[in-house]
DNA sequence: GAGAATTGCGAGACCGTTCTCGCATTCCGT
DNA sequence: ACGGAATGCGAGAACGGTCTCGCAATTCTC
């Protein structure tokens, strides 16, 4: 009656009769017991409106149902908004609870998400790691053994589950189509974690999808021979336009800029916007991944898509299994797609 | 040493000679305690990689430290993946984890995720709820007397703190400066949850966020005496494009079309390029909440942007504060601004 | 109809903490 | 030197469940 109070096992218990184990026994449904003993103690149970205390539970039991999530940037992230829905929907199927925290690209708050993620005693971890060397706090010990499954990057050690997408193949791609629409000079624009203001020069690259992609991107070059013009940039929308000016700038610019994801290739948009140039005719631009805004837009952007609910789905899949039983490490790969839209010019006859 | 098994304060205790007891002063810092035991005790502590198990903690305390978010829909909504960003930030600033749920504008899903949320005996809950009406599972009895913390909308009883954003006012000062802009046939797009496909009439809304954008877009119409076409469409995009199909359709369609969210204005993006009609020039548009494509796009969406992480930061200061002392319910309203860009065309004169 | 098997249920340990209580031991004052 | 206060620490209860064990009562078997 007191509101503050929620009602026990021990209420249920007294307001039925019985004992605390027979209560338990009635509700999880285990153990001999009997018919009638199990409709008493339910309709006690409803009436009381009891409801067992998830703590108390995982407490005995030694597992939470609880998977933690320790995702990098925030959500406006046209990855990892999607990302995140998809991994919270499908461990909501498979009867788990999801608590997360972000990295924001830092290894150090990295580091105490994880902690605090293991501190709350979930059962495994999925993680988008800052770095792909420093995992010092990811050694089988440090994590108490518990399962964790890596997504959108590798680790530079194959300790475990990892699930990416095929992001050199798909960049390669890209170049290829650009070159087909007659493209000569291609620039590209990367997002690099970690560096400040921006640079012609390539970076130490701490992330192996973004490298895989500037990969791609530069096999394509080589196979169409065109010539490149690269850019590597902070990941803030300010430094990225001022990057996208730097290339547009200079004496030959390229007619068309790829962009290593989302946020960069709305720089480019904007940049372009100013300088009264129109996307898919004065300027072509491709990027990775997709989005709503990038399909409704006129013209729609041309993206690589990668399968993020896919991605998430099996990450949470993968990670249980390795919960329930013992699974070895997997490498999975995901296949992405060159989504052509009205960004790219074709600009074959216009030479 | 054992991977599977994290090391307790029993482990410590045996460690370092001394009882359970004391290990919890020594770590915890309170009690009568000497300063060596205490610098032992940490230092063993150290050595075994010592985590306290926050479970038994919330047990013991009878307090988790950890809150629920309970929102409806998905990420990919520009307002509610910048909500939970700011209010995941906002919680860890004041040490507390967020445990979340999706509804789906479902008051059924909402219910089972409110249980969950309990049973995991969060402090407290932020919730988004699916209908003003149908709370019959948030009464202080079934949530146990915790606090609760309603965004974004109203519920139609006044029991708990609120914080929304004063949507009216800011609707009827859009339609105001299309008036301004020589507009003079309106089309309004309304997105309601629980319809299926769309109507002209104005059905039950059931939520008060959106019923403000309708009642301020009227009230502004009225004042300006333009003429008004509203439709009213599931939230689905395309179900939306058939309904912007129908705005333009009409003999006389709108010069301008304002949409009650993000998803919505895609919608008319998308059948507006289809359509070779140019934003900003052939077609203004006007949208609830902002985003960094609406900013980047050419031209840019002009749009009512409401304060997200201020609401988002506030609602959990608000919680928290309900959560540590006792505070009477308040309704806080954050005022909306309009936000003017390109999309909105001039045709003062061109009529 | 007596022993064995089965059934239903209660007592109590346990999960990992915190915290109250009380017991030694040391310290102080006179 | 002796009584009282202060100090440091251990024992054990408590949080709310689950589950093993064992006991009593019932049912079965021949």
């Amino acid at each position: 009656m007191s509101p503050n109070k929620s009602t026990t096992i021990n209420d249920v218990a007294a307001a039925s009769g019985v004992s605390r184990a027979t209560v338990s026994r009635a509700l999880s449904g285990y153990g001999r017991i009997s018919k009638e003993t199990v409709d008493h103690v339910r309709a006690v149970a409803d009436s009381l409106g009891y409801r067992p205390n998830a703590l108390a539970v995982a407490m005995r039991a030694g597992k939470t149902k609880t998977i933690g999530l320790v995702v990098i940037s925030d959500f406006t992230n046209a990855f990892f908004d999607r990302a995140t829905k998809s991994i919270i929907d499908r461990a909501k199927e498979l009867g788990f609870r999801v608590l997360i925290q972000h990295s924001d690209e830092d290894v150090a708050v990295e580091r105490v998400a994880v902690e605090t993620m293991l501190s709350n005693q979930v059962d495994g971890i999925i993680l988008v790691p800052a770095s792909k060397t420093k995992h010092s706090h990811l050694t089988p010990k440090k994590i108490g053994g518990k399962p964790v499954v890596i997504i959108d990057r590798m680790l530079d050690i194959p300790r475990f589950t990892t699930v990416t997408t095929g992001d050199e193949v798909a960049a390669e791609e890209a170049v290829l189509y650009a070159s087909e629409k007659g493209h000569k000079r291609l620039g590209f624009l990367i997002a690099v974690p970690g560096t400040t203001g921006f640079t012609l020069e390539e970076p130490e690259i701490p992330i192996t999808s973004v490298q895989e992609r500037v990969d791609g991107f530069a096999k394509g070059v080589k196979k169409v021979k065109a010539s490149a013009l690269w850019i590597y940039s902070e990941d803030r929308q300010g430094v990225a336009e001022a990057a996208v000016e730097k290339l547009l700038d200079t004496p030959k610019p390229p007619t068309i800029i790829f962009t290593s994801n989302n946020d960069m290739v709305l720089a480019v948009l904007k940049v372009a916007g100013e300088r009264g140039l129109t996307i898919g005719k004065d300027l072509s631009v491709v990027t990775f991944d997709d989005s709503a805004w990038a399909a409704a837009m006129v013209p729609g952007i041309t993206v690589v898509a990668r399968p993020v609910e896919e991605l998430g789905h099996i990450a949470v899949t993968e990670l249980v299994e390795a919960i329930e039983g013992n699974t070895k490490p997997k490498e999975i790969v995901l296949p992405a797609k060159l989504i052509k839209r009205g960004s790219v010019a074709n600009i074959t006859k216009s030479k």
